[in-house]
DNA sequence: TTGTCGGCCGATCGCCGACAA
DNA sequence: TTGTCGGCGATCGGCCGACAA
């Protein structure tokens, strides 16, 4: 899912011509987790080093470890010979995400301490409960309704969304506490809610980069 | 260690002659997890079987999943040669381990219902609260005490042992709901309790065979 | 002797409006 | 508009003796 993974990121489309580069790939492999191709191969361009392959793009699969929930992509790359025919630009870069990208709503929040203490509840934006959460009957008193969500593994998460307090603000109370135990957020870590053009509302998660720093203490509310 | 292992299994002592299996060793390892030399070095003595290897006992370690606790040896074997010299039958097999064991105090109990349910509470058998567990002063009103126990990863569990309740009986209440969780153990499943010569308590658990049925029901007590 | 149950008390969870940034 | 707090009600964990097997 391109919401998870940021605005940054983008993916060359299949059977469009990229540059591979070895060195980078084995350094990241080195330092970090397993998903070391996904963002190497989307470095588009020549550059000014050695060891560059040109490649054709054979296949992108966009997976979720199912542990963590990062999202990484699996690209196979097909070497090809600098003399041979067909040349081809990534041309559609700039457009063809973009353009896809507007189809569906998102919208992305950063965890506060509220939000990821065991308080329980999520203080919900207003631009993001009423453009991308289906529609509050606003009539009842209070507004309430169960709101139910995917995750990038399939799986439904069911929140209670409530339209309360003075003054009024949205919020997940039932089910969003279990949601952060779940998926081990912190204050810091980011969520993002998108409905599909099929009007199905989404979930997915961005971890913020750890600090790992020695004495960091989770925060949890005092009484 | 042996009280975890049970009874019935026997280590062969260091630099003893044993027979390798190698297909059974293959069949193991195929089907279960990876603590595949174990019982199958121990088939000690030659049997009517094809592709039997004599092997000299290099090198026994004892060791534990540190998820599961499942215990497990790693045996070194080297092969011997038919004609090499210095055959010796592993003659100690049946004395050494039985001698050693009843140096040391040991008592094992299946978790019951009551025991495994999150009721918070575990039955400890007279015998083993006598014999095992520290001596309580029965002068106090319940008699009370804390219990430490190290596992099989020398992790120190703390325990509240309590002789209440009409009839009295010994019962381990604070500490015990957590070393289930932790160890995640069900009725049936079993927990050791032994104390070594140097008088220091420790505690293994021996899980059943799961049975891999589907409709399995993990019973919580109803309320 | 010890397994299971109902009672019950206290700790925690999590929902709430009141503020204030 | 929304982040944080104190309050407080409901739920649950877990300790207890009463039985009975």
């Amino acid at each position: 899912w391109h919401a998870c993974a940021g605005g940054m990121v983008q993916m060359p489309p299949a059977r469009s011509r990229v540059y591979y580069f070895p060195q980078g790939h084995a350094e990241h492999a080195n330092g970090g987790g397993g998903s070391a191709a996904a963002e190497l191969a989307a470095a588009v361009g020549p550059r000014p080093l050695p060891a560059l392959v040109l490649c054709c793009v054979a296949g992108v699969r966009f997976l979720a470890d199912p542990e963590t929930d990062e999202v990484f992509a699996k690209i196979r790359l097909v070497p090809v010979g600098p003399g041979e025919a067909g040349f081809r630009e990534p041309e559609g870069l700039g457009g063809d995400p973009a353009e896809a990208r507007d189809k569906l709503a998102s919208f992305a929040k950063t965890l506060t301490q509220s939000d990821a203490n065991n308080g329980g509840g999520f203080s919900v934006p207003r631009y993001c409960a009423e453009t991308i959460f289906p529609k509050l009957d606003y009539r009842a008193d209070p507004p309430v309704q169960t709101v139910l969500a995917k995750d990038v593994h399939g799986e439904v998460w069911k929140f209670r969304h409530i339209y309360r307090g003075t003054p009024r603000r949205h919020l997940l109370t039932t089910g969003w506490s279990t949601f952060v135990n779940q998926k081990k957020l912190v204050a810091g870590d980011s969520i993002v809610f998108l409905r599909t053009e099929h009007g199905e509302l989404c979930v997915g998660i961005r971890r913020a980069k750890r600090v790992t720093c020695g004495g960091m203490e989770r925060t949890r509310r005092t009484r």
